[in-house]
DNA sequence: TTGTTAATGCAACATTGTTTTAATAAATTT
DNA sequence: AAATTTATTAAAACAATGTTGCATTAACAA
């Protein structure tokens, strides 16, 4: 079920995608906001704002769940879907805005594919 | 450090492997192999075969980590770099031979890229 | 302003591993 | 074949990342 009130706790969450293009870890959030909010409440709240069609998750190459903010996306469509990079020297991660073709794989369907691409970005590139 | 001694573990583990040419999960080898190995041996031989280019791993859409054999990788070169197919129907993992291609991105260095295909193996499909 | 119920906080629990340390068992040497 | 060395193992405790249950609080509609 998604959002029905808009509460403190909201608003603080959301402020953080607001203030930061990038994704966000569930891990940094929880401890961002952990003296405001507690962690089930922030784990709660993102999943929401996918349900929603606000955010969009995925897993990095360690297992753990990041979140970013969705284009275009809502309740009902949410196909949002493009690679994601991470930094392996600073560690950002964030969504890009190119296409990966997967080609199609005989006898079997595809519904959807995860594409994490790993290296140094622009800053760390140096 | 990869393998130094045959142990009895060690060849109950790879037998897991020899029977099953799909990827099997960390989960379902503890699982399987509880009653005769600990858990803590089974995932420190898995790091070690990983070390010595027998086995691969990589996480599924929930995190959760994959071994498969290698095909021709070795302790000093460790590129045997594809998909990897989860179908969402029956659970089964393998890995895909074929090619996916990354473009490359301005201003960023790719080391690394892991694909995650999510769909429906051939005998679920029907 | 009050009543309803969504949202929250807290504590306990769950899953998937990892670390520490003493005991065991391969492999080597004698 | 026995003794020695040390890689390997098991067990227990710990750690990270969430999740569940339930009593309390706070949005917000009436």
């Amino acid at each position: 079920m998604g959002i029905v009130r808009k509460t403190q706790a909201l608003g603080l969450l959301l402020n953080e995608f607001n203030k930061d293009s990038n994704a966000i870890s569930a891990i940094e959030l929880v401890k961002r906001l952990g003296d405001k909010i507690n962690k089930t409440t922030v784990y709660r709240l993102l999943d929401k704002f996918v349900d929603d069609g606000l955010l969009h998750f995925f897993l990095d190459a360690n297992g753990v769940k990041w979140f970013a903010k969705c284009k275009g996306c809502s309740k009902t469509n949410h196909q949002d879907i493009h690679p994601h990079f991470q930094c392996t020297e600073c560690g950002i991660v964030d969504c890009l805005e190119i296409n990966v073709t997967i080609p199609n794989i005989p006898n079997r369907r595809i519904d959807n594919s995860q594409v994490l691409i790993l290296g140094q970005c622009d800053l760390c590139i140096h």
